[in-house]
Formats: structure tokens, sequence, C-alpha cells
DNA sequence: ATTTTTGCAAACCTTTTGCATGGAA
DNA sequence: TTCCATGCAAAAGGTTTGCAAAAAT
């Protein structure tokens, strides 16, 4: 859970202007549980009967991800979903059922570092960077689906 | 490098027709070098003077993905890309300047599934998928850049 | 006063779909 | 002969862009 005051600090001090339509989604953004996209987004502030336009909900979107206060993840379908993510959580488990996500301690994967210098080795390539997706079911949905079906996932 | 003809005789198997447009996208597949998108052996098709359409490219890549010789990845971009993949990788390093691909063979990344253990047992996650790709420069764009500058990447 | 940001709408791009035709089994 | 597969073109997503008006510094 991001605080959206954290969203303006950061703006300010990455040279951004603090305006209405950003502060509102920072609002919403700090309300949001697990990913979420563009849409659901936009959908939101429609609710909120804030004024805002599409194209203000993606390049507020773009501001934050290259703040890293939002975390870009690409989906199977095509389209993409954020995550609010603290400062220092580089992976994510996401619940393929909810969407809920948590973050991953970074020192949970500190064996990941040592198999990707292997791969290196081995396979002679530098490798600069990795994404790492973990999809699973949610304590939540587990125990939902522990005496009714399993319903379908909120997001494909 | 996957051939042709085990494309074919997979498809066999899996009881889908052998057509001409298949056998040829899968010879085109055949010949592409790393990762490659829809669009790039659309291209390559119409050099040919192939006549396949645009759809039916989309849908050999669905069926040839869903028999596994191909894996689908999800570029930021928002397209997708596929790597023709003997039956047993699961990772691949892409080089993120030329696009070439090599497969990671899997007990190299052993040390992964004792930490997706951890998370799952630490986050009460039932892990049951997870998406691992990682990006580096090749060797040969490492020699390439020893004496010229980087050039842009194939794909962004 | 300047420069960034916004909203709107149209443009874009990749991927998907409907449907009549053509080809495989 | 019976389905499956194809091509075409149109539709459908999600995302981006051009531009004049509005807001921030």
């Amino acid at each position: 859970m991001v605080a959206a005051e954290t969203i303006m600090t950061a703006l300010d001090a990455g040279g951004y202007r603090v305006t209405s339509p950003r502060r509102r989604i920072a609002q919403l953004i700090a309300e949001m549980q697990g990913r979420f996209t563009a849409d659901q987004l936009l959908s939101a502030s429609r609710r909120h009967r804030y004024g805002i336009g599409r194209a203000t909900v993606f390049r507020s979107l773009d501001v934050f991800s290259a703040l890293d206060l939002v975390e870009r993840v690409d989906l199977p379908s095509g389209e993409h979903a954020y995550l609010a993510c603290e400062p220092a959580h580089h992976h994510h488990v996401v619940c393929s059922r909810c969407g809920q996500a948590v973050g991953v301690p970074e020192g949970e994967l500190g064996e990941l570092t040592a198999a990707l210098r292997e791969v290196s080795r081995r396979t002679r390539y530098q490798i600069d960077s990795h994404r790492l997706e973990l999809y699973g079911i949610c304590p939540d949905c587990q125990a939902a689906s522990a005496d009714q079906n399993p319903t379908t996932a909120t997001l494909s």
C-alpha cells in the first residue's frame, strides 16, 4: 500500500508538477488492492465523477512508473497491469483468481541471483535484468474454493 | 532451432490438419533466429510471396504454442513475441540488443524451485506457475560493442 | 509570463472474429 | 463428403498522439 502523499512528494522531487488529476489518480491507486489496469483506474475515476480523461490516466501511469512508484507488468492477454509497490520489493506474487498481490521480500530470492550468475557463465550472456512473476492462489481464494467451485478470474 | 518437419509431425499427432500455410509458416519459424513477432512472420511470408493472410499467421501461432512448439512471451510494448523452443527448456535468455535467444537448461535453475517453496510458505500463496525472463547482451553483441556504439535494439 | 499538463477525439497497432470459400482427411 | 482451415475485411481491444484550452510554477 502506497500513500497518495508519497506519490505527490516523489512527483515534486522528480520535477513533475503536482496537479489535481495526478493527486486524484494517486489517491485511487492507494485504494487499489493488488494489481489493476489503466481501465480499472479510469472506471474508478468515473465513478467518483472526476473529469479525468483516458489519456491522462495513461500519462500519469507512465510518470508514476518512471518514478518507480508503480510497477508495470505485462499480462498474457496483451493488456498491462500495474502494481503499487513499496520501493525494495522487486517481485510480486499475484493471485491468478482475484488479482490480489503481495510483495516478495528481496532476501527470499537470494538463490536466484546465484542461479543467474551460473546461467550467465554458461551462456556467456551478460545478464543485466530479469523479470520474475509468480502466480498462484491467495489464501482467501484457497479458502473460498474449499467449498465452492472456482470462479472466473477477475482478470484474464 | 526446430525443424519444420518436427512441427508437421506434432500437428498430425495433435489431430490438426497438415496444410500448406502451416507448413510454410513452420518453415519460416525454423529459419528464424531468436525471438520473432507475428508481424515479422507475416512480412517474411509476404517476401516469399506466399499468399498467407494475417489471421492465419496468428491462428497458426496459437496452434503451435498449444502444442508447445513455440513459446509466447509478452513484451513490455504490448505485442507478443515467440520463441521456437526445444521441449524441456522452460526459460530463455534473450539478447536485448539483437533478440537472439538461448535456452536455459532446466537444472541450472534448481535453486529457483527451492526459493519458490519458501515464498509459498511465507506468503501462504499456493504458487503454481511462474514466468522468468532473463535479459542481457549476447556474446556477439558484446563483441560488437567493444569498438562501436550500441545500436538500437531490433525489437523494443 | 512560461511551460507543463489536460481533455477530447481521432489515430494507431496488434490481435481477433465473421463468413463464404477452399482444402484435408 | 464432412469438417477443419483459410483469406479477406471489418471489428475489437488497449494505448498513443495532436492540438487548443487550462492549470501550475
